[in-house]
DNA sequence: TAAAGGAAACCGACCGGTCTGTCTTGCTTG
DNA sequence: CAAGCAAGACAGACCGGTCGGTTTCCTTTA
């Protein structure tokens, strides 16, 4: 593992538990076993540094999120599927990102400091919901769906209560009420169904 | 307005947008026009300025949201008020509370770095998942819900969505989508009442 | 009523320490 | 030997917090 993969490895880590403005060049220097000189070498910024962190980090959601889940399965399945790896993959994963969804935490830490910063998050949000949006319109399309149910509803339902499950794992720590969460959302699914 | 007042109105504005770490003590001077001598008569540490605020945010919290709660309304809707109070009162509050909901802000920022001071927000949220579980258990009680409906799974779904409303909300400041968020938790209520 | 006294409010220079980012130095490796 | 990289001293800004001095205001007393 190189020096720059450290770096960025350690830098998540960091960046998710103590978020990005608490989090000095030097504890990232220590926990990679760097010196300044090195880190510089291959960041030129603070703010580069995150950059391929997120970079990386968005790598990790899809390889935990996007797990089992295929194209072929009907749409409301892989949505479910989503949720299920969120709570058993994503969320758990106390080695890459133990400080919870790095995204909330920048999203809500940057908002107002960092609005460029913020926005690229936020981007990657709209996409998530972007591809929501699409599996359930397909659903829909397929008559997979109640007749009355509001494809956009339904989205925002998933979207805000995934994003709240986060910030109550992030704040509890309890796979318990995580599972209630996740679980919510399921059953919700489930009574759209037809 | 007294000097105290002053120091900890803009205190909440700034914790609430920059967060508890970003915001410098001179920072909060600045904006309350006061001086570092004039701050540390008050509060002996940025810590103790931090309990203030939160406390006064409390206050704000409940005259918002509870603004129009009776006790003698049908519980399922003294929820739905306060769903609407989020959406109309509380989260659009741009004076008091420009960065959105500060506990879910704080919560984030802090669950990592000061248990004690995070802890006390968790506090806060379990007696408002206290509240919501209350009403629910009185409305199910009093015949109000459908049959098999689970209070915990609707309770967990209710906060989970609120909270991922106030991340949304502090990230994109959109009135639609909070708008979206508010009212698909409240179809969800009118759903399991019969 | 008016002067005196004292406590509290307030001010801002200052402290030690930490931050990000730069620069020179020396080692390592092909 | 030459190129690239790690190392860590260093700069300059800013942090939370302290401290001595000044102002303000209210109470006491003649």
């Amino acid at each position: 593992m190189t020096l720059k993969e450290r770096l960025v490895k350690e830098a998540l880590v960091l960046f998710s538990t103590k978020g990005y403005m608490s989090t000095s060049i030097s504890d990232v220097m220590a926990r990679a076993g760097s010196s300044k000189g090195g880190l510089y070498n291959h960041f030129k910024s603070k703010e580069e540094l995150l950059l391929e962190a997120l970079s990386t980090a968005r790598k990790i959601w899809r390889e935990r999120n996007l797990d089992g889940v295929s194209p072929d399965d009907r749409p409301l399945l892989q949505i479910k599927r989503i949720l299920e790896n969120y709570r058993d993959r994503y969320l758990p994963d106390e080695e890459s990102l133990p400080g919870g969804c790095i995204f909330v935490s920048l999203v809500v830490e940057l908002s107002h400091q960092e609005p460029r910063l913020a926005a690229e998050v936020n981007e990657g949000f709209i996409r998530f919901k972007g591809l929501l949006t699409r599996l359930l319109e397909k659903e829909q399309r397929d008559g997979g769906l109640k007749p009355g149910v509001e494809v956009e509803r339904v989205v925002t339902m998933i979207f805000s209560g995934l994003l709240g499950a986060c910030v109550i794992y992030t704040s509890d720590k309890s796979k318990e009420n995580l599972g209630l969460a996740i679980d919510s959302l399921l059953e919700h699914l489930s009574s759209i169904s037809r």
